[in-house]
DNA sequence: CTACTTTAGTTGCAAGATACAAATTTTGGA
DNA sequence: TCCAAAATTTGTATCTTGCAACTAAAGTAG
């Protein structure tokens, strides 16, 4: 018994440093800048946002990126100055703002679209073939696991 | 042959699909206030690295945490005013300056530490037990291939 | 032993990210 | 009509990030 309890514990140890290690990837693959123009990694983000689920309200914005309302409206505020996004009032609901691509947007959201494929066509060609499948499935699972596991939960009070 | 090619870019999509999801989730993770006393991802990393690696150089630490030199100088500062770290000079070169946790710090290393085994062990609870080696596996290969895809080699100027 | 170069780190500066709390405007009910 | 709720923006404060310039120390060439 008890050493069906260690092996577990060796599993998380090892899962987690499997985690951290591809959270710290990620970080610095967040940081790095993608494209030599000063697109950071919020706009990026906001752009495929709103490029992948057409014109959005802001509200809709800052819950797919969870983010606060008012940290969507900087960032917004950048696209908009930056001439990649415009805001326009909904008719229907004046307190609504839509956002949506600009021509200038949508080119952009094409290229970083692409950018990004090709990217991940360059990792998917770095897995062996035969255990792609494998990894999609695992990966499927890895992120039902992670939903499922709310942080807020098991917040603790450090101070 | 053109059926295959579909095939693989089909996957490459659902693939960079599920990427985007994990890399999201993880974003909103590291922007989540794990801890009520108002740590930050990148002091908690920094605790992490200085904790798990013991006394280190500055040069070492920003180059664990992938960051500029000067960055992690802010961030130390901010970790030494809330004392949880220690800067010392090192006697053999006197350029470097070697930064350890301080008491205070391991105390914060260790509950970091608790708090991180616990979600992952939540999230390896959510995995069903005779996928989780396969998961595991999938895990390695995946940082395996993301390690051997730099991302700057294909950086592409939008502007 | 002096003069250049390299290395480690910090500081000045500028811009972005982030969120909480306080307005603002608009809706929708009672 | 009056008030509560909702969608956003603004004010404020802090952190993050990096480039370029600077300081200090070490190493090296002559």
């Amino acid at each position: 018994m008890a050493d069906t309890l260690l092996d577990f514990d060796t599993d998380i140890q090892e899962f987690g440093e499997l985690l951290s290690v591809m959270i710290r990837s990620f970080a610095a693959f967040e940081r790095s800048e993608i494209f030599c123009s000063g697109i950071t990694m919020s706009q990026c983000s906001t752009i495929l946002g709103i490029g992948k689920n057409g014109t959005m309200t802001m509200n809709a914005l800052s819950e797919w990126m969870s983010l606060a309302t008012s940290t969507m409206t900087r960032i917004v505020d950048n696209l908009v100055r930056d001439g990649y996004i415009g805001r326009a009032q909904d008719p229907q609901d004046r307190r609504v703002v839509q956002v949506s691509l600009t021509e200038e947007g949508e080119k952009l959201f094409e290229a970083i679209m692409q950018i990004y494929h090709e990217y991940h066509r360059k990792i998917v060609e770095s897995i062996p073939a035969d255990e792609l499948h494998q990894v999609v499935e695992s990966l499927t699972t890895l992120i039902k696991a992670i939903k499922k596991t709310p942080l807020l939960d098991n917040r603790i009070c450090i101070k």
